[in-house]
DNA sequence: TGCAAATGGTTTAAGGACTGGACCTCATAC
DNA sequence: GTATGAGGTCCAGTCCTTAAACCATTTGCA
């Protein structure tokens, strides 16, 4: 989040790599109250909190919600308004506004932001695939009653969800109701951050009525068993999951790099 | 680190927890670079890069390592001086120094930190019962020749090591052999950061020849299962050798309660 | 029609964190 | 005994953040 606009988060994984090597010697970076607003507004629209067209709480508001000051709010607000993310209308009724593509499959995005850090990318999905089979057969090994409604719920809503902001919140939703179920916040917290690294550089995930079907089989499964405590299935039926959306980027980006080649 | 002297370290996990719950709602905490810097030393001890009765780095050595000016570095080491982990000597040949006492089961380290805080370790033991198995398991399924190599040479030092020093260091050493023959990025800074984080309230961990022959019976055991490429095997012991440690924790800290309660 | 209210926009003063550099003091190796 | 390598002190300047007051624009509603 330091940087020049346009250039948002080129540091994919700073929350979830660094200290990685020897604890001296790399540079500290210093993170200013600033970009942590940025960085909380964005993970907000990119889990879902805050869907295209909706308006964000007021500078006012916003202000006392993060501890922050007005001014820092808004040099925030700026920063995403400038880069394209947020639209501001003056007036009473105004506010700003979450604008509507900054979406997934803009070929732009991906040049921009999925191709540069490939190798973070590359790392970022391998780790989900590993660790979202441990968070669901962990969950499925300690759900209780409250949680298994939970999940339904969640399951529920995303059969109910029509267009693809709808998905993607229910897909959040669900997911984290199963993270929920593991009843470990360092798990929880992981695996929401990861979910947000993810949807937050991709908009979301690729999106079709073929891969909505798949999606919604595979996340019935996953609500099966964990609801069954079914731990074993759990597991295979995310690593299913979390592979087939790995290969769709996968894909995805594939195909971006070939039109750069091509053009 | 936000805080006054004596009461280092209050928010453990606050690198791996936060974003837990909804991204806004929770106040934004400022990361002073000093604080950083803090942060840092502190790991770099608890990974055992400077072992007690050493001499770190001196200021104006640290300073431009960490990317920050000296009066930032000598605040960082004031406040660890102040709070009595590291003691400084001046003149030709002074420095900072690592003092031995910030050690394990000093009672007064764990009524002071392992207690009040006992509900973020309960989480964070269970995290790394769940996660280091998966670790092992990767690892096991991916090790090269030069993984099996390092692990190997970390192995034998381990056995090499004689005193709490030299087998806190080599502990550190084989499990973050393991954890790089993963090839995961995010799992290897995870694996390690948990590590610093209850290294860094512990010390160590309990320590005796009789843990120490188990730990080093459970180390070859998963040195041998990663290096034959035994996913299942890696993750089985993994899991009993950190169940193990962690029990040890529990009754380290249940002792300490007894006395609180007793005297 | 016009005023009140809600929202973003602007300005300013003050405090604190960091930087960078100059200079002082201390202990010891040579 | 002195040069050297440490920490200790001080200070001017920059940037970030806060806090509070006030301006400008729209819209709901009386």
């Amino acid at each position: 989040m330091t940087g020049r606009p346009g250039d948002l988060d080129l540091d994919v994984l700073a929350s979830v790599d660094h200290g990685t090597s020897d604890p001296l010697g790399e540079p500290i970076v210093s993170r200013h109250v600033g970009d942590q607003v940025v960085d909380r507004l964005v993970t907000a629209v990119a889990l879902g909190v805050y869907v295209p067209g909706q308006r964000l709480p007021s500078e006012r508001d916003l202000a006392p919600m993060l501890g922050v000051s007005r001014s820092t709010v808004r040099d925030a607000l700026r920063t995403l308004t400038d880069t394209g993310y947020l639209e501001v209308r003056r007036g009473r009724n105004g506010g700003y506004f979450v604008l509507a593509d900054w979406g997934p499959s803009s070929a732009e995005m991906v040049r921009r932001h999925l191709v540069p850090n490939w190798q973070h990318f590359e790392a970022l999905f391998d780790a989900r695939t590993l660790l979202e089979p441990l968070i669901a057969s962990t969950a499925a090994a300690r759900r209780t009653p409250a949680d298994c409604e939970a999940i339904t719920l969640a399951l529920h809503a995303y059969g109910d969800a029509t267009d693809r902001e709808g998905s993607r919140q229910a897909d959040e939703r669900l997911h984290r109701a199963v993270a929920e179920a593991t009843h470990n916040p360092v798990l929880l917290g992981l695996s929401s951050r990861i979910r947000s690294r993810v949807s937050l550089n991709l908009g979301a995930e690729p999106y079709s009525d073929q891969v909505r079907h798949s999606a919604l089989e595979q996340h019935k499964g996953l609500a099966r068993a964990v609801v069954d405590g079914d731990a074993a299935s759990a597991a295979e039926v995310a690593g299913r999951h979390f592979t087939l959306s790995e290969n769709m980027i996968r894909d995805l980006v594939a195909r971006v790099r070939q039109d750069e080649e091509a053009g």
